[in-house]
DNA sequence: CCATTTATACTCTCCTTGAGCATAAGATGG
DNA sequence: CCATCTTATGCTCAAGGAGAGTATAAATGG
């Protein structure tokens, strides 16, 4: 628009329309285990179209939700807008844009009589969890594949180059495992053929990685949800939005340690908790648990007005 | 979806379609200022209708700007999507979709003969550039009128807590600045209707913040752009996007400083450019300066590939 | 009572970060 | 040539945070 300025506000153009729909990655943590909510048995993400009578997506994805699991949604946040050429494949049948969203709520906050499922999400991706270690199926089967496809480049720069970067996404070659690498990982995959979703007509025998495929772009949006949960929780509490109303702090590391995937220092995890003032005692114990009971916690929610978060690193003059 | 899942892979409806746009927030930095690409005299971002004729939203933002100023564009990020219910303020008119990116580039790489402008981004946000210090307009209209804002909210409690939000995202009552709030102030002040965009009929006459309005969303969603920009410099090299080939630690740390909008501590800016090996020398001196000459530097691109950048909150346990 | 399990309090070291001092190497004006 | 100004660059130091481990407390089931 920079030659024709004036074109900006001109009608759209009817041959530009498209249809909007809503996805979203619901997440709960139940157990440990951090689940998503899904339809057609697992196999996609609650989608629909998007509905003009709101005023934002946020409101819009808000009520559709609700309706759909009879229960408010905590935590809301816009994660990706993809735009198909059409999901039946035929490239003249009309466009759609997606705009996928991440909510947090918890599994038994969704009403009965709903055809909600929740599927773990560690199926959808058996490799992003470390918590009992590396996972064997990343050393036993991904990195072999890997090393293969790395090895199929055309000359020893890309060869070199395609391993690297596998190694630096999976933490291969003794490198650090990045926890927070899901959809680059998610994505490797798919280049290097691996997974169901890349599947070409002329490579359905290729190596399959495990882990439960989706439809259409599902995985993709997912492993997109599942790393912004990651890195959001290191610097804003929204872990809270997923637990209960009260809960041990043993409790509260299971759930971040559920969705990072890896495990955290106990003794160092509360005393994070602690010095950040996130929660507050109830004055009343856990029952029934085993070895000594633990105080219980709620969330300080006068911290979500008291700060504004944030964290820098530059280094900053005061002057 | 949850009730009927066999209504996902309906046909979209008809009566649901709308139009796409592409938004773009087009970065550069010259002689120590941030510019932004802007059409109509300075009024709105440059946008135009999305081109099912690409394989993803990125491509076809990347080749519509490149057909618009004759550049490639470097770095490349989508920022946020928005929903209106049609520009025209109808409500029964074509609604659009909006999709915003956010590209950063060099303002010389612009091709000659195109009708881009550029524009300096504290022009839009006066209150955002602490450089030279907290602005004079911060301190003279801007926290007097959100104090008085404050004072009109119905109760007490909501006065406070109205307060508390402008003290924390304005920084005031001496607590931190915190120059990634971009889009929460603009906001604010959206709420207390101390910005043009946000006037209502009744309320011309209300007082006026200093800094230049756009049309529609515009100043929305540069803010958006904003503060993604400076959140993001802080963990991925991507200032480097925005300086020429070579140029010195200090014209790095200018480029920095204005886009953060404050200053850094020299010494510690370049040990911290230093250690983490962002850069390697030229072997040339910088040429007709003030003072010492100082070395050239390059970016190394091979850290793109070496790292995979993030950083970690949480006390991970390494057993 | 003992082993087991979890809770909770401290300690200790290393590294990072914020801040400042000191010196080097150019230009400029007298 | 010298004093002074300006920027470049090297180095030190103290405070705080992060990673890791030790020690003790309080429950349970034999």
């Amino acid at each position: 628009m920079a030659r024709s300025p004036q074109k900006k506000t001109s009608a759209p153009a009817s041959g530009n329309a498209v249809t909007a729909d809503l996805v979203a990655v619901l997440v709960a943590v139940t157990d440990g285990t951090p689940r998503i909510m899904t339809i057609a048995g697992g196999s996609a993400l609650p989608s629909g179209p998007f509905e003009f009578t709101h005023r934002s997506l946020q409101t819009a994805l808000r009520a559709w939700v609700e309706a759909q699991t009879g229960h408010p949604l905590g935590y809301v946040e816009q994660l990706y807008t993809f735009a198909d050429r059409g999901r039946s494949g035929d490239a003249r049948t009309p466009h759609s844009v997606s705009i996928s969203y991440l909510g947090l709520t918890r599994e038994d906050q969704v009403g009965e009589g709903f055809e909600a499922h929740w599927s773990g999400w560690y199926d959808y991706f058996p490799w992003e969890d470390h918590r009992a270690g590396t996972p064997v199926c990343l050393a036993k089967m991904i990195a072999p594949k890997l090393k293969t496809w790395a090895k199929a480049a055309p000359s020893p720069t890309l060869q070199r180059e395609r391993w690297q970067r596998c190694a630096i996404t999976f933490g291969l070659d003794d490198r650090d495992w990045n926890e927070e690498l899901v959809l680059q990982r998610y994505e490797l995959l798919y280049e290097a053929l691996l997974i169901p979703e890349a599947g070409r007509a002329h490579d359905r025998e290729a190596p399959i990685v495990p882990g439960k495929p989706m439809s259409a772009d599902h995985r993709r949006i997912l492993a997109t949800g599942i790393a912004r949960l990651r890195a959001k929780i290191k610097y804003r509490p929204v872990v809270f939005e997923l637990m209960p109303a009260e809960f041990t702090l043993l409790q509260l590391q299971r759930s971040v340690e559920a969705l990072a995937g890896r495990l955290v220092h106990k003794q160092n995890f509360r005393r994070l908790i602690e010095q950040q003032e996130l929660v507050e005692e109830t004055g009343a114990m856990a029952a029934d648990t085993v070895g000594r009971p633990a105080k219980l916690f709620r969330f300080r929610h006068a911290v979500l007005a008291e700060r504004a978060v944030a964290g820098t690193k530059l280094p900053l003059s005061r002057t």
